[in-house]
DNA sequence: TTTTTTATTTAGAACTATTCTAAACTATTG
DNA sequence: CAATAGTTTAGAATAGTTCTAAATAAAAAA
């Protein structure tokens, strides 16, 4: 069997170390080693989640030599540039709702204000099939907000 | 017109001092003067959000003596206890997705494994009105889960 | 009651994730 | 190549939160 260069299903090319130029300079990020380094451990074929840390202990095992703040540096620009997505986890400023119903929240990400969803002006259709042996803890809707334009 | 206390849609009963102390005692809770202070500024009828520093801000504006840590430990006590619920707003751990596309995902409250939910696998009918001049800029729906007893 | 036990509060230190700073470095442009 | 504009980095700074251990207050026992 040939060796072949992974393909993947997002944006339908090939991941080589070209193609990986090429998206870094799509989106106006200049091709360094370091953003390459990391654009390898992230963007080769499967889905991946990372923070910061876990991704700079990952690059350090593999012998690459890249600061964590360049890795800090990087996550946010590849995720402002539509290139990775955040996940909401394990809050750091801390938001306590005295509602303590079942409902979900928008937030201004312009003001950081939270307002409620009324219970019944939201649904979520929740079918998936949890993990073996696993219960649910509790269900999070937060409908991020801005200005118009 | 003659003054009311108010009533309180979730607990249904009146909030007075007494059913305060009540509602402590209840969830196991002594009621000393920090979380009976506390209390009267959150369970007064009208839901809230608040994070620890804007409600100790609010508790020294009104002459009350807290400290941080005493507002934090009352905060998660009474989370712990089912009076409060978080919000998940402004990650702190914050955890990046290769996978950019709409969907959801499954956080094991235990070891912190993040899990992605298929696309298809969950749907937000999402009927409720913005508020006015507000479009929105991303939903996030997280499913906390933890083994079986 | 008074005493004893146990829970709570607190200031300040510690911790953790993250961002900032400013100097050294590197890619790109002319 | 030289100039310039973007990038990397160590280490300092910041912010939210938890920890520590001593002082205090509430509840239970006597």
């Amino acid at each position: 069997m040939v060796t072949m260069e992974k393909f993947n299903a997002h944006t339908n090319q090939t991941e080589s170390h070209q193609t990986l130029t090429d998206k870094l300079r799509g989106v106006g990020l200049r091709a360094t080693r370091q953003r390459l380094d990391i654009g390898s451990l992230l963007f080769s074929g499967k889905d991946r989640h990372v923070t910061a840390e876990s991704l700079h202990d990952e690059a350090t095992a593999a012998g690459m030599k890249i600061s964590l703040a360049t890795i800090y540096n990087a996550l946010n620009q590849f995720t402002d540039a539509g290139l990775l997505r955040e996940v909401l986890v394990d809050p750091s400023r801390t938001y306590f709702d005295t509602n303590t119903s079942s409902h979900h929240h928008f937030f201004n990400i312009d003001n950081g204000h939270l307002t409620d969803i009324p219970h019944d002006e939201i649904n979520v259709s929740c079918l998936p099939t949890l993990p073996e042996g696993q219960i649910i803890d509790g269900v999070d809707v937060l409908i991020k907000i801005k200005p118009k334009s």
